[in-house]
DNA sequence: CCGTACCTTAACGAAATCTTTACACCGGCG
DNA sequence: CGCCGGTGTAAAGATTTCGTTAAGGTACGG
């Protein structure tokens, strides 16, 4: 990442950019802006900025498209802005790749700290810290190497057994909503297929848990999703 | 937020204003005042203050179109001011965004807490400080990992006593009423189940308060909605 | 061609959650 | 005093979500 950090805004509204710049730059981010979602892409391609904000009510096309099309190639941290109570929108987006979501109107304090926690997030992984090792009383899980030992003793996981643990262990101590484990694991079109991780936790707990059915570590979190507590 | 902090009232009655605007100057904030709606707006645009004091009953428009306007583009905090008895122009401005209600005639003190209560809450949201994680002195709610902790120990929530707490959260300290709860958890089409409100404020207060006959933290607005106070 | 490991899918009992109903309580008021 | 609206509590269904198991299906290496 660059120092100062670089900052796309693919916003419509005039008054909303004006603030968004203002705002920016006093933190000492650079900043570039679009106004439709074609201009917006052209500046992404142009810019590579380290992190896009995006509002989804674009004049020429939708927000969508523009996710679509970074997804395609890369994974550049991006922020949705939309109008509130647009609960579909917000789905959609995330589904699609989308990194955060805020609502207009937004308290600007808020949105600083969102954009800071994706710009410390991308930069850990470009680090790589990404790859390093878990560990909890019992369960140790080597990222990089792909290794998994439950109380000393080496287990061997499954590709997908060992892609759903990494996602939780990714959040440790967090809920991680069953969307979000299915886009991780099985990719976006997978994201309605709760069947999935059921079979799989279960799996997991039959190798990880002491005791599989008064789980210590993979807690279910009933209607939302599941959490690797450590410890 | 400057400092001192800006004030605006809009109120019509010449001896409240004088009053206020002595009050409010003695503790050191900057007073603009205005005497109808539309002088409100002009002066609102104009000086973008950090809170503003609405007198409901205003000669040439009523003050729920300031509060529509002002909401259009801003979290501003809004403090409403209205006669006794006027319950459901209170709920009716609580449903429009204002943020909190003071009822003439009104104890000085009181109004000057929550003044400081408000301007507190607007300037932790501008730091980030919200956004992540809620802070009371027993309470603690991790919103994005969904994690909510009571003087210490971890305590599960439902999905709908989470939402529950996480709408009451969002405006920490201010007044929601039984619409906004009821359409932020429900759903639109629930918005009148004020029934499902009790039966869920209790499961909370049985999990969060020490005595759930005395609540320290859900506190009961009877006939508006429901407060979380931060201890 | 066979065996092994793995993934997907369906079925069903168990568990957790949500909704609904019933009733007690409290304060104000005729 | 009884009535009433708003509130809080408890508990019985109704409904949704989970966990488990097992039966195919596919890919790959020998």
């Amino acid at each position: 990442m660059r120092n100062p950090a670089e900052i796309l805004i693919v916003e419509d509204d005039a008054p909303i950019r004006k603030f968004l710049r203002a705002s920016l730059s006093a933190e000492d981010y650079r900043v570039h802006e679009a106004m439709t979602a074609s201009e917006g892409m052209a500046q992404w391609l142009a810019r590579q900025p380290d992190l896009v904000l995006l509002d989804l009510g674009l004049p020429d096309q939708d927000g969508f498209t523009v996710i679509r099309q970074i997804r395609q190639t890369a994974l550049t941290p991006i922020i949705v802005l939309s109008a509130r109570g647009r609960e579909k929108d917000k789905v959609e987006a995330l589904d699609l790749g989308a990194d955060d979501f805020v609502a207009k109107p937004f308290a600007i304090g808020e949105l600083l700290a969102r954009i800071r926690a994706l710009l410390r997030r991308a930069a850990r992984i470009r680090e790589g810290v990404d790859g390093a090792t878990f560990r909890a009383t019992e369960i140790e899980v080597d990222l990089a190497g792909r290794v998994v030992r439950v109380r000393g003793e080496e287990v061997h996981l499954t590709p997908i057994e060992f892609r759903l643990l990494q996602a939780l262990v990714r959040h440790a101590g967090k809920v991680v909503t069953h969307r979000q484990l299915l886009v991780d694991v099985w990719g976006p079109q997978h994201s309605e297929q709760a069947q999935y991780l059921r079979v799989y936790m279960g799996q997991l707990r039959r190798k990880l848990e002491r005791d599989s059915a008064r789980p210590r570590f993979l807690i279910t979190e009933p209607g939302v999703g599941y959490r690797l507590v450590e410890g």
